[in-house]
DNA sequence: AGCTAGTGGGTTATCGATTACCCTAAGCGA
DNA sequence: TCGCTTAGGGTAATCGATAACCCACTAGCT
């Protein structure tokens, strides 16, 4: 078993609370000589603190909850807990993510997570959606992060998926693009608010937009990869038909992998013949497609970091929906 | 503050060892109609379990430690995660995350992760490499999952590197390749590896293997988005040399994405003139490419389910290496 | 000398769950 | 009726860290 306080006391001749104080700062009043004897002594030992029964007191355990409805699958979720973390770990906290994995009880998910008493707790989900909490849960989770809670009584971090689609919308057409079409991704919150963002930008152009398409990456469903992709045939139908477009929008960058392949079959340059941009940044295909994409980098960091400092900043915040700005990586697709 | 035993048993008029039996199976001998009004009461008070001051008792947490070098940012991480997780939760244990995150002090690290007092502690890597633990550290950390220590005094689990290009490669030659290339992760072990079983597949088919080579994906670095590819020059040269090859291995999904980029541009159709393979199964990238991509998956998930199975094993284990297979995804780019 | 303030540190209760050990009453056979 | 078993449950110690409160000693001042 490992050393606890009780051994270094008894090994130093001294009480308990003056190793508490000396190794964690207690009371400053200490003489010099005995706080080195006892921090040489810890080290002998190989004292570790033990969290678990400070928080017998403390009352919760220096951990930021996250429960996330299958998240940590996706790249992104990564950038959600880098953000969290690295705000957790200035306030001396760690993060302890849990994943609902295809299990349907958020609440019992929940639970789970509160038998570790952590100071507070985070909901986050793989895509921008909508979702019911349980309603005990609501007094539980403190934020809600790229999602927002059915009845809105939980503060929400959200990407500004409109105003994505509209400042992109507007790049695309400053670089003298006019014929614009738009693969998006049915069936989610994010693909209808994109759309909104980008008629917008249309609208504000002056250009006509009934005349720019929008069209579903895939039937119905989820894009996945088990989804079969209508883009190639929607790329095809619209550059061999009488009035190609310009620039082509993606609803995310797997799906602008997609139109390259395509283009490159029709022979199509890029940008020459037609700018290609998206939204993600998913750096991996990104980066490595040729051209390098353009494409609207979702604010998944920030989304942790704001959510870190939400859960511990000590007065309670209204339960208000908080959209934030996604960030373009230009690149040389456009 | 939440409801503990001590409420329930007061409000029960029971004693709290009644009620610690009631809700977790202590003693059987107890009234059923005693059990039930307990449960009762646990459920409105909203009581849950407070695994801190069980832990008191027990001397660990049911939590497994992961301290990865960086790895939570990739995709791959997730997997190990997963598997992990999935072992550990028949445990009834949770999977407890910290990445060194740049930090250089691993044994700072394991002992913020100690703090939390895991019941056990696996080190992972994010990418197959030999690791350097501190002398404290070896008798702190269960299993290395994705990389080995380099004394060898710690069990670890790696993905069998040579065994998977051998299949691969023999794959290839007996879909009738005979001139095969291999544009190779350099500097790094699983780079290494793969040539050795690249090599080896050729010897035992007879073929010329000095013939074919064996080339740098980048200069020197690790393969990463910064570094400068040297992918589209080797396959230039390569297909407009005398002697083309008409099968290409590439040390990533990323990799064999640029090379298909570099394919098309010379109008290479592939599998037709060329074959292309690889490793990883980085789905979102081999399942979108055209083709989708042949490749051998790292065995991420069955590590994480075996490194959380010898961490909770009762007897300990000899610190051997265990080679892990891969798992070939057929696709069509073959 | 008597008093006060300050220094250095000890005692003990506490947090919540578990557990070794003890107690009571009922039932039952001898 | 006595003694024993068993069901049902109580008491109190324990795990490690913390904190409220207490105590002994010394220096400085009147």
């Amino acid at each position: 078993m490992a050393a606890s306080l009780n051994d270094i006391a008894r090994i130093a001749g001294v009480s308990v609370k003056t190793v508490s104080g000396a190794l964690h700062g207690g009371s400053a009043r200490m003489a010099e000589a005995t706080r080195e004897r006892i921090v040489g002594i810890a080290a002998e030992l190989g004292y570790v603190t033990n969290l678990a029964a400070r928080s017998m007191r403390q009352g919760w355990m220096p951990l930021i909850g996250l429960v996330a409805d299958d998240l940590i699958t996706s790249p992104f979720a990564t950038e959600i807990i880098r953000g969290l973390d690295s705000a957790a770990r200035s306030a001396d906290m760690a993060v302890f993510a849990m994943t609902l994995g295809g299990r349907r009880d958020v609440g019992a998910v929940l639970e789970e997570v509160r038998r570790f008493r952590p100071r507070a707790i985070a909901y986050a989900a793989m895509y921008h959606k909508t979702v019911t909490l349980p309603d005990a849960a609501k007094d539980v989770v403190g934020v809600m992060i790229n999602c927002q809670e059915t009845q809105g009584r939980v503060l929400s971090l959200v990407p500004d998926e409109e105003g994505a689609a509209h400042e992109i919308t507007r790049y695309l057409i400053e670089a003298d693009r006019r014929k614009l079409a738009f693969i998006n991704l049915p069936g989610i919150l994010a693909g209808e608010l994109r759309e909104k963002g980008f008629r917008r930008a249309l609208v504000e152009a002056g250009l006509d937009e009934a005349a720019m398409p929008v069209l579903p990456a895939v039937r119905r469903a989820i894009y996945s990869d088990r989804a079969p992709s209508l883009v190639a045939h929607h790329v095809a139908t619209m550059m061999q038909g009488p009035n190609p477009p310009d620039a082509l929008l993606c609803g995310n960058d797997r799906v602008a992998m997609e139109v390259y392949a395509a283009l490159h079959r029709l022979g199509r340059r890029i940008p020459d013949d037609v700018a290609v941009a998206s939204f993600d940044n998913q750096v991996d295909i990104a980066s490595r497609l040729d051209p390098p994409l353009t494409t609207m980098a979702l604010p998944h960091r920030l989304m942790g970091r704001m959510a870190a400092d939400i859960l511990l900043s000590a007065d309670p915040l209204p339960p208000e929906v908080r959209r934030l700005p996604f960030q373009m990586v230009e690149r040389r697709s456009v």
